[in-house]
DNA sequence: CGAATAGTGTCTGTTAGACATTATCGA
DNA sequence: TCGATAATGTCTAACAGACACTATTCG
C-alpha cells in the first residue's frame, strides 16, 4: 500500500481559482451588472462581479457564486446557474487562473436593492472590461438567448407577480423578434408552469391583464418544452 | 498607483485544480473509459481519465482535457467540449479542490488504437467510481444525449465514413427510442451536413447503402436543427 | 425469383401562425 | 360610444410521421 502522501503529481505551480457573476437583468433592454475593481490588478477597470474562492467557507462553485453576489450587489437573485469555467496563462496578470462563470437574473424591480456602486450597462454596448470579462459576458448572453428558446427562463426575469402580455415582451425582447401571441399562449399553457392570482394590473383606459405567478413547484427549476418557441438562434 | 502584489484578497489555501474526461463510445451501447488509480489517493479505484492542470503547458482548460486524453488513452478525438467544474471541500480527501469535467467522443472503430490500459463500461450499469466520477459521468451523458435532440454531435460517434441506416441507429441509441425514417432523413437533409462519397458498404444479401461523410466545413463543429429530432429528453 | 435492406413518393392528422372576434376597462 | 388592450375562436398552410412502393443486392 502507497502512504497517502505525498501526491507524486501535484502541480507544481499554483492556480488562482475564482469565480465571477454575470448578473443580468432586462431594464428595458438586456444590462449586466459591472462593478469598478477596487484594487490591482487593473484598479479602476469594469469587471464583473467575483473574487476568489474560500476554501474555508464555500461548499461548491455555485455557493462561492452566491457569496459573491450577497456580498459584492447585495441583491437576492431568482436564478443562478453555472456557466463555464475560462482559465489559462494570460487572463490574469498574476498568473495562470481559472474564472468558474456563472449567470444570475434579477428582475428589474428588484434593482433598488442593489449596492450603490453597481453600474449597468447594455449587453448590446459594452464598454471596455477587465480580463477576459467581455468574452463571459458574451457566451452568458448566448446562453440566455439560447435557453430562452426552450425553457421558461426568461419568468425568472420578471417579477413575482406578471401579465402574460408582460412575460410575452420579455421573450421577445431576448430573442429579439415578435412571437405570435396565441401560440405563445399555447406554448406556456403546456408547460403548466403558471397560476393566475388574484388582483389586477392595468396601465390605462383598456381591459386589465390577469395576473400569474410561478406554480410553487416550479420555483428556482426551468421547465422545458419540447418544441421551439421562437426561431433557432446558435447555441454555444 | 498600488504595486501588483500582495493580492490582498488572495484564497487562504491554494484549491486542487484539474481536469476530467468522461471519453465516450458507442459499441454498441453507451460505454465511458475508465482507468484504475496508480496511486494515491483511492490508488486502484476507477476513475476518469484526468489529472492537474500544468500551469506551465497548458493554455487553457480544453487544452489540459487534450493532453490528458493524449497522455492516457492514446486517443485521437474528434469531438472535446467542456461539461461543466465540479468542487468542493469533499470530493478528494487532499481538500478542496475542482474537476473542471470535459465530454470526448470516439468512434467505435478507433478504440483498438487506445492504451491497453483502458477499461470500457457501459454507462447504464456503472461499477463504483472514485471522487464524484459517477456523477460527472451522469451529467456528460445527459448532455450528449439532450444535444442528440438537435444537434449532429451524434456523427462524432460514427466513423470518417458511415451510411444514413448507420448514421439512424446511432441516433435512435443515443435517444433511446426509434425515429421515423422519412422524418429522420429530412432533418439530416435539412442539416447540410454531409455529403456523398463514392464506395459501397454492404453485409449481406441485400441492397448496399450510400456511405456518406462530413462536408469539410463541418469538421469539428455541431450543426443545429430548429426543429427537434426526436422526443424531449430533459436537459442538464 | 425470393429475402432483405435501401431509398423515395404520397397521404393524412396535427400544429403553428395569421386573422378575426369578443371582452373589459377608462374617458 | 370610442379607443385601447386582453383574451379567445377559427381557418389555412406547412409539417411530421405512417404507409406503401420501388430499387438493388445475394443466393
Amino acid at each position: 500500500m502507497n502512504p497517502p502522501s505525498p501526491p507524486l503529481e501535484a502541480a507544481a505551480t499554483p492556480i488562482l481559482c475564482t469565480v465571477d457573476v454575470v448578473l443580468l437583468t432586462l431594464n428595458p433592454q438586456l444590462q449586466v451588472a459591472l462593478l469598478p475593481r477596487d484594487r490591482a490588478p487593473l484598479a479602476g477597470a469594469l469587471a464583473l462581479p467575483g473574487g476568489f474562492i474560500h476554501a474555508d467557507e464555500d461548499a461548491d462553485p455555485l455557493a462561492a457564486a452566491a457569496r459573491m453576489l450577497r456580498a459584492k450587489t447585495g441583491l437576492d437573485c431568482p436564478y443562478l446557474e453555472q456557466l463555464a469555467t475560462f482559465g489559462g496563462p494570460g487572463r490574469d496578470p498574476r498568473g495562470w487562473s481559472i474564472s468558474v462563470a456563472h449567470v444570475a437574473l434579477v428582475p428589474a424591480d428588484l434593482l433598488a436593492r442593489g449596492a450603490p456602486g453597481l453600474r449597468w450597462h447594455p449587453v448590446d454596448a459594452l464598454p471596455a472590461l477587465a480580463f477576459d470579462h467581455a468574452q463571459i459576458v458574451a457566451q452568458a448572453v448566448a446562453r440566455v438567448r439560447s435557453k430562452s428558446q426552450y425553457s421558461s427562463l426568461p419568468v425568472h426575469l420578471c417579477g413575482e407577480r406578471f401579465t402574460l402580455p408582460q412575460l410575452q415582451a420579455v421573450y421577445e425582447a431576448l430573442l429579439g423578434e415578435p412571437l405570435n401571441k396565441v401560440s405563445f399562449r399555447r406554448r406556456i399553457d403546456e408547460m403548466d408552469l403558471l397560476e393566475p392570482i388574484e388582483g389586477e394590473r392595468t396601465g390605462g383606459a383598456h381591459r386589465p391583464a390577469q395576473l400569474w405567478r410561478l406554480k410553487d413547484r416550479r420555483r428556482g427549476a426551468l421547465t422545458l418544452t419540447d418544441r421551439l418557441l421562437g426561431p433557432a438562434i446558435l447555441a454555444p
